[in-house]
Formats: C-alpha cells, sequence, structure tokens
DNA sequence: AGTTGACCTGGAGTGCGCTCCAGGTCGTAC
DNA sequence: GTACGACCTGGAGCGCACTCCAGGTCAACT
C-alpha cells in the first residue's frame, strides 16, 4: 500500500509543502515515485514521518533531525550517537518542562493578584503588573 | 537609583540590543534619559523587564505581550482584560507541559530500544528507529 | 587637545521553519 | 478532444525574534 501526498500530508498532520520541504532538506529520503511521477509514500515513510514530528514536538531544531536522519541512514553503526541524540534531546525536554512549571506558578500568583483586584484587595507593591 | 543599558542588559540576562529592540516595538515604555541622552532604566522599569522575561519562558509571543504591555499602560480599567491573558497562557503553558511529558515517554521508548540493540537484542519491528 | 569607551540612531541582515506562487505535466471523466 | 484536479519543479516570500552595522555624540581620563 501506497499514500499520494495529500494522503501522506493528512496522516502526518504536516502540509503538502511541509511534506516536500522536508524532502528538500534531507529529513525525508524521496519517497517512491508512481508512474506518473507522483510522490508514493510507503507505511515505512508514514512511520518516519511519524517519528519526525514527535521529534519536532519535543523542539528539537530541524538541523539536529537532519542529523539524526542522515546517521540512520548509515544504519546499525550509526545507533550510538543516534540514542545520544535522543538521550541530549530527552535532557533538553525535561529541562524546558522545569522551565514551564516554574514560569506556571508565576502566572498562578500574577492571576491571583487580579483576583484579589477584582475584590477590591490593595495593588500589590510591585508596578511590574 | 538607576541603571545604564549595559548594566539592565546585565541584570535582565537581555542583550543591550534586545533592550533596544523591546522599546522600539513598545514593549517597554522609553525608560527616562541621563544629562548626555543615554537611557536610565529605574528599579521598576528592571521589574517589569524580569516579568516580560518570565512571559517570554512560558513562550508567549511578543505580539501578545505587546498587548499586555498596551493594557498596563491604561491602568487598572485593564485589569481583567490583562488577567484573561495571563489565563490563557496558564492553559498554554499547561498544555505544552502535557505534551512535552508524553513526548518525553516516546524519547525514554526509543532510548530504551537502542540499549537493547547495545545489549544484541533483536532490532524493533519498526523501521523508523 | 587627544584618545578611549560607552552609548546613540536608523536601517539592514540573519536563521528558522515553513508557505506560496507561476508555469507546467498527467490521468480521468465527460 | 477538452476540461478538471492533483500533482510536479524551482524559486521567491514571510513572520518571528532578534542581531549587527555604520557613522556619530559625549564625558572622562591622560
Amino acid at each position: 500500500m501506497s499514500y499520494s501526498i495529500a494522503e501522506a500530508a493528512r496522516r502526518s498532520g504536516l502540509s503538502i509543502d511541509t511534506l516536500r520541504y522536508y524532502e528538500r532538506i534531507k529529513l525525508l529520503e524521496p519517497p517512491a515515485r508512481d508512474t506518473a511521477g507522483r510522490r508514493a509514500y510507503s507505511e515505512e515513510d508514514l512511520a518516519w514521518l511519524s517519528f519526525l514530528t514527535k521529534l519536532r514536538t519535543t523542539g528539537m531544531p530541524i538541523r539536529r533531525m537532519r542529523e539524526y536522519a542522515t546517521l540512520r541512514r548509515r544504519g546499525l553503526a550509526s545507533a550510538g550517537r543516534r540514542k545520544a541524540i535522543l538521550v541530549e534531546q530527552r535532557g533538553a525536554v525535561a529541562e524546558r518542562i522545569a522551565e514551564l512549571q516554574s514560569s506556571l506558578e508565576i502566572l498562578d500568583y500574577k492571576i491571583d493578584n487580579y483576583e484579589r483586584i477584582e475584590q477590591g484587595a490593595p495593588l500589590p507593591r510591585e508596578a511590574s503588573a
């Protein structure tokens, strides 16, 4: 079974333009083509795309995904370096989560202040609100 | 007490260029000037800058921060709308945390696979690794 | 009086990650 | 045989958040 670019876009959640863009910048290996020269994505292509979109969600820059993609093409021998990239990214994600959690507290605090203002309480000392 | 732009940069963690940029785009009210026309940031300016950098950490786009900054200039009457912005941002941050947490799990799973490969285990079925 | 260094302005340039466009080719439906 | 719609290519354009630069002013130090 293979998929047109429109289908691949639908399934991956990426736009058609983005799929072609990812191919240009070598995030994707060029998919097969049908007799008319149109792209025909395989299940495997879609699995890779799905993984890529997950990496993107982690905030990994395209440059780094490209590195990973290149290593992947080199096969098993590159497994160690691919793992290292994922481990590094896991660290970055954990840090970002911590950062967001602490900014959540700040937001809560500020929102609280606004609620007190609504209830007619005095303004907080700091004027940065 | 007031601070030179270099001091303000050091204290806020922003670059001098970014401070001038934020002023240009109206995220900051123009700070006072000394007799030579150089910017002199007040404590209050720094407090606002510190809050801005926190909003930035939450991933709030500058456009939205500008909106907040504009409302702030309107004073107490705008408190409700400012609160709404913060509440919305809190929601966005919570969502982003959830997203990152689920991608952490995916990373863990992938890293696990690589560890099994290192131990000579068979490759996972899916080829997207 | 001259040099230094921090600052000033207006404007151009950068890297990222897409997104859009013009002009063209195919296969299918009428 | 022609109209349509999906696809193709190469390349330009865009929004974001800075970052850098040239050319100039000013106060302080030697």
